[in-house]
DNA sequence: CTGAAAGCGCTTACAG
DNA sequence: CTGAAAGCGCTTACAG
């Protein structure tokens, strides 16, 4: 391919003069020479090296993304939208795919450190992924869900204990008093603000509600595997709320392949708000987190020049559908 | 971050020693010496700089990956199976995220020759997408899909046509003469391949079968749009082969919103086999594509010295679950 | 087996 | 306003 350097020489000029004209600047070039080296450069189908131009600038614009599951719908429609924040500021994500595998995560850090990107927003597999390589690069990371204090970590992310509290309330409104907890895998800042918001809407109820708590992968069929386990026992819970839209997927499919009509033998609730979760067979109430908003600000942050470590949190919203029964009246 | 510079420093030796430290080539080092390197570089923390390897190396072990949705669970799946083939390999996928829409498509192809991508992967949104600055700057690329001869590219992909005639036929065994054909959106090759299979099937039966071609986007929300719309309709189609899954469950809700119940008021098939189509309710027919192996067969042929372009058929299967009715006696 | 040096393709002070 | 040159951090012939 073409250089500057033949730019410059068809031009009759150098290729300082091609690197202003490509960046506009830091230097003015005449209206003239200008044309001469957009001239060659469209001749010689020109395109800048942005290898040698992060080499030289400094930077790499390029941000990287580590997300346990890219094929997951949440992660996707995450991706997505920080791929937009990111193309609207001249950078360019790079996605690495855990694949649910601790050791393929541990190997994106490594790949993200030595392609030297300017910052990372990560969704890790475990509550303490070791973010030493970033550290000691100097390269910011945020996460998009709650984290523990001790990490070095920025954070954006929805109040999971007020969201879980709230869902878990409108399923005791509509009198469910037994009721399951689809947890993550994991014993991470996010499943204890979910179990927490969970027990705390449970045991503000006057009346006894029993509850179970389950784990489950953030994924439908294992999700699935658990509610056909839980809900073919003698005494079945009435209602489940699942910490992911993913896996409330998979209980409402556990609950088809039983003949158990939803909601009106069971109720579930949702978590993430993804697009998919207005499709389920009743459409799915769940509680939405503003995705968009949350991929455009730490895109924000983490190419602007703010002090970083920061944590924010986002609003949420209750998003009411069929999968918990007949509208309330007078719902909190 | 520490250079090779500083690692030969501190280990007394050069920079060229350290490269073919790390590099295991191509000039042997004495145990002794690597052992000094090996020491520095951990001391330092020092991390090979992938840009400026890739600058003088000539190739930067990068692939681009374009799709028209990465939040769509077949995209999703083909990313996470080709990031795992290319890492196998020692390159990272980047992947660009084309959003349904064509300006974004033709920014990523710039992006990816500026970032001078060894080869690219790419699922358009057109049927002749403009490839002409990958030609110029002799990056190879290959698209998964049936694509017209005129092009400049690789395919690996299973025969749309054999595999559309094959779901139709299970429709028009399990007796169904109205079935409608939920197209793609766009006069693509794969589109028409799917219309002459569907056509195939349905003139080879001996009876008159009534069928009608819809166009939709390649969305959840607007196959259930366009199948809510024609199932409302005074004579509805007792069947649907949808050219996707994602259609597929768009046409699932419809019916269950309608309540029309699968498979006994309509019978519905899709096509990719993503892991989803399984969790639905029924369990959806469809045409299963065997992404692993052709993410594997792609990037081995991109990363290899094979001669390309070249034209591969890859195997489907059809996956008979629940949604077309009770099995057949004697199915072909 | 190892070192000094050129080169990959840019950007940016430094002179003019 | 523009050019010559150094520098970004590697790799790899070229000598020794």
């Amino acid at each position: 391919m073409a250089t500057a350097k033949d730019v410059a020489d068809l031009a009759g000029t150098s290729t300082a003069v091609v690197s202003y004209v490509f960046n506009n600047g830091p230097r003015n070039v005449t209206p003239a020479t200008r044309e001469k080296v957009l001239r060659a450069a469209a001749d010689l189908n020109y395109r800048p090296n942005a290898l040698a131009r992060a080499l030289s600038f400094g930077r790499t614009l390029s941000i990287g993304l580590i997300v346990p599951d890219i094929a997951n719908r949440f992660f996707g429609e995450l991706a997505r939208a920080l791929e937009e924040a990111a193309a609207a500021r001249g950078n360019i994500l790079l996605i690495g795919d855990s694949s649910l595998n601790v050791e393929r995560e541990r190997s994106h850090v490594a790949a993200f450190v030595e392609r030297r990107v300017d910052s990372v927003v990560m969704v890790s597999l475990s509550d303490d992924p070791d973010l030493a390589p970033f550290a000691k690069a100097g390269i910011p990371i945020a996460m998009l869900h709650p984290i523990d204090p001790g990490q070095q970590a920025s954070s954006i992310s929805i109040d999971y204990r007020a969201a879980a509290r709230t869902a878990t309330q409108h399923l005791v409104d509509h009198g469910y008093r037994s009721i399951a907890l689809v947890n993550g895998p994991t014993d991470a800042a996010g499943s204890r603000q979910h179990r927490d918001g969970f027990l705390q809407a449970i045991r503000a109820c006057h009346e006894t509600i029993e509850s179970i708590e389950l784990h489950t992968d953030i994924s439908r069929a294992h999700a699935a595997r658990a509610a056909l386990d839980i809900l073919s026992r003698p005494s079945r819970p009435r209602a489940f709320y699942c910490s992911t839209d993913e896996q409330a997927h998979g209980v409402m499919f556990a609950c088809h392949r039983l003949g158990l009509a939803v909601p009106d033998a069971v109720a579930v609730t949702g978590f993430d708000g993804t697009e998919h979760s207005a499709y389920t067979h009743p459409p799915l109430t769940t509680v939405r987190q503003p995705v968009i908003d949350m991929a455009e600000r730490v895109i924000a942050l983490l190419t602007g020049q703010a002090e970083l470590p920061v944590h924010e949190i986002a609003p949420f919203e209750l998003i009411v559908r069929e999968s918990c029964g007949p509208h309330l009246a007078s719902s909190t």
